[in-house]
DNA sequence: TAGATTGTTAATCGATTAACAATC
DNA sequence: TAGATTGTTAATCGATTAACAATC
């Protein structure tokens, strides 16, 4: 189960579970991997042998059952119990990012926001409960949150990292345009908005 | 100088730009590969190689000259003119897209944002006038959009995308977590927060 | 000069794609 | 059965890494 599993098979899993979701509320039973292809931008190839690593299989008439492959997905991607995450950072980006994860995924919440800004903290925003950077480390050890998301200024990020590493935190999501050194055992995904933007601008160029 | 460049490559030159204009910030003049990498997270080789896809040379003994290197690579990724970028979704994360871009990038800024719900347009919000979703195509095509950026539903994406396409934008940015189908010639960057944070969290579980 | 770095090619690595027997 | 799809291996592709002569 603890196989290793690249970087960007976990990814499309993810995504394949949020559309299998869909397709179950929607009333559909199975699918054949091009279908499933076609709905994440993955190939058919692609596809089956992820479907293979979490261990599931389908029938060559049939297809994939899709609550039965969402499940043995759910199986792989979450933890035996929930996963804690905290933010730190609540500004603009950290607010929009606590807006979005309200309540929505149950095994995988935000319970903890952190912020240097007396104004940003003691109160509640969309729900989550905002600290203090002052007692992050303090905080993320008592809950035993192993993931973390960096919405804070480039500047702030990797005096924000280490504390976070300091404190047990094992997966950080960057939104800082910041590069992060961190241990080997630690996974770092960065998200750089403006490179991103730059990309696009280029290539609609070309 | 219209080069095939790969995806990644232009992502890295991105970033290595915004590193080289803090440096030149700081009065330093010059850097070596490795510098370059350290900050950046790349290879010193990845360096070299990228340095050399825009057609720039540095000196054995005193490494790139910063400001020419940063110059050389803004020559590459820019292009002659500066960019219009339009925004659709004016929501929480549409918003902290702006406040973002505020006044940060003169040669791409976001010059006009749309959204269904007439509360939110007819307004500046950051800087930039909100219209509403009908007039889209109308305004992309007038003012010669081709770069956009996607900040709305899931439900709402694909048809978002169609008309952007149908106006003339070229390259996409997507918030959205739904794979957009679009035609070979539009480039689109992908940014699924939702299956960052799981990927993060699984590794963070490993 | 000696030594470190550059520019650039060759070797390696990993992921994607093609292919196909087994299956229902 | 006939036919399409599955599971899985082999071939391909592209990017990363290693290597090294040329350079200052």
């Amino acid at each position: 189960m603890t196989n290793k599993l690249s970087d960007k098979t976990v990814g499309r899993l993810s995504l394949y579970r949020r559309l299998l979701n869909n397709l179950a509320r929607s009333g559909v039973k199975y699918l054949f991997s091009h279908d499933l292809a076609a709905e994440s931008g993955a190939t058919a190839a692609q596809v089956r042998r992820d479907v293979m690593a979490v261990g599931y299989s389908g029938s060559p008439t049939k297809g994939y059952e899709i609550a039965e492959l969402a499940a043995s997905i759910a199986r792989f991607l979450d933890g035996e119990c929930s996963q804690s995450v905290a933010l730190i950072g609540v500004g603009n980006l950290g607010r929009a990012i606590l807006a979005y994860f309200s309540g929505r995924r149950p095994n995988l919440a935000i319970v903890a926001a952190f912020d240097r800004d007396e104004h940003r903290v003691n109160r509640v925003i969309h729900g989550c409960r905002c600290y203090p950077v002052d007692v992050l480390q303090e905080k993320v050890a008592e809950v035993g949150i192993r993931t973390a998301i960096i919405a804070v200024p480039a500047g702030e990020a990797q005096t924000v990292a280490d504390r976070l590493v300091r404190s047990g935190v094992r997966g950080i999501l960057n939104f800082a345009p910041t590069h992060l050194r961190v241990p080997p055992n630690v996974f770092v995904q960065e998200i750089d908005i403006t490179t991103s933007l730059e990309k696009v601008a280029f290539f609609a160029r070309q």
